[in-house]
DNA sequence: ACCTACTGTTCGGTAATAACGAACAAAGCG
DNA sequence: CGCTTTGTTCGTTATTACCGAACAGTAGGT
């Protein structure tokens, strides 16, 4: 583990939503670093493009983070699919669609589309990370890893009680992933946020492991009496994805040179 | 300048649309370093998560890397609203429109909308860096720095002749910023790409600077004769936005809590 | 089922280099 | 204007990233 690189990340992550621009003097007492070195680090950031300087000479995410982004999004086989189909189930059920990816023992949101102006679950966003084991999506994940590798690395995290329904018990952890496979899918009864529910599905890629995974997020009164409209819903949605998700390599044929538009 | 820093980032720049994935042997041989060296750097960063491990041992970018870039998208003010403009100009015109910011000396466009299925430009994607001395958008952008900055880094790097009517001289640059500053647009008159046309504004932030650029792309036997057309509706479009940047700080308002949604 | 050629990772000793505190110039603010 | 705080620079020390070789595991070909 390469101590410089974990410092840049930990420079990374400092910019959040609410507080997208730093400083070196205040991202050097947050992380508890010498101003110096903090300096240096930033600079080096910057000089790579992974940082961007502002005009007074403080910090902001660089833009060749979005760059990678892109090309990781790009070369996403799912993806594109996907986003049809989810367009398509937002507007044939009128609810928020997620999609996730498992992302070492946590699940991070690469698409959530929500009915238009309808009611709005702000809790996620595209890019947000959340806990695996109380979340549909997460727990459906989960289910398709080797069990060794997932305990070990919760047992790091942990198992945090978001709400009173929160599994927070290994073993309980470990059954409950066990019917998420035998049934084909996962449901968050209240897991997450007091109030919603949801039911998530496995995308499997053209190996035939679970590569990510989409979710139907309904209020908690609206979801247990059409629950298994919803199930059936995301079943047939998860496994159009799944059919296309292996052909889907092809679409990205030759883009060919690296010519530049304007 | 940190040199692990600096090794890091050409690890992340090795992936690109044609090779998303690569292995550590392959990594180290194109970027001339020992394997171990490679092999820690890539491990490194896949503990980071700015790599992911696939199942046999190689690495493809991680997505952490798409985290940031929303963090970073989603504290750009003047995004959502230029989307809404872009929208707007799409169906108006029936032309390609995109956005860029300035990284360096180089563009990078954040965003690109096209007429439903018509006449693709399939040169430039979301993502894409491109040479800023030949680009509508890039000449917007650079005419609204100190140009002894831009000079400097156009030294470097050179203003490579992209096509016969490419600006490769820097003094013929400078004057044509001033016209750019002038005129308040700059017009791409097939400097790219031969064929294509493209007229492109400044978008002003809350401070009065230059934050970003807007643009219509359209081939070039369609864009002479309806060149002040296309100019005012870029004008119009770009003041829109910029009116509306300096407001749309306040519509990030609390974001509250890191809940996680499902 | 073999063997070969490759993969990614581990291990120490060594030399390069990142860390650090202090001194620096510049900008912000009272 | 002077006081504080900003970001950057510098030179020395000790940390640490580098490197080659040996490692275990896999894929491919015979």
């Amino acid at each position: 583990m390469l101590r410089t690189i974990e410092k840049a990340t930990q420079v990374l992550d400092l910019f959040s939503l609410e507080r997208p621009e730093w400083g070196v003097s205040e991202a050097a007492r947050t992380l508890k670093l010498p101003k110096s070195t903090t300096s240096e680090l930033m600079s080096s950031l910057a000089n790579q493009r992974l940082l961007s300087r502002t005009a007074k000479g403080r910090y902001r995410l660089g833009w060749r983070l979005f760059e990678l982004s892109q090309t990781l999004l790009d070369t996403t086989e799912f993806r594109i699919e996907a986003r049809r189909v989810m367009e398509q189930l937002v507007k044939t059920r009128g609810e928020t669609v997620h999609l996730a990816v498992l992302d070492g023992v946590q699940a991070v949101y690469v698409e959530k589309l929500q009915p238009t102006p309808a009611v709005k679950i702000k809790i996620s966003r595209a890019g947000a990370r959340l806990f695996a084991h109380c979340s549909g999506v997460g727990k459906v994940l989960l289910a398709h890893c080797e069990w060794e590798y997932v305990a070990e690395l919760l047992e790091d995290q942990g198992l945090p009680a978001l709400t009173s329904n929160t599994i927070t018990e290994l073993d309980a952890l470990a059954d409950e992933l066990e019917r998420v496979r035998e049934r084909g899918c996962a449901y968050d009864d209240e897991e997450t946020l007091v109030g919603l529910c949801c039911v998530a599905a496995p995308i499997y890629g053209s190996k035939g492991n679970a590569v990510a995974s989409v979710s139907l997020s309904v209020p908690a009164y609206r979801f247990h009496s059409k629950k298994d409209e919803y199930t059936a819903a995301i079943l047939e949605a998860a496994r159009h994805i799944s059919e296309s998700a292996g052909a889907k390599l092809q679409e990205y044929p030759s883009y060919e040179m690296e010519v530049q538009g304007t």
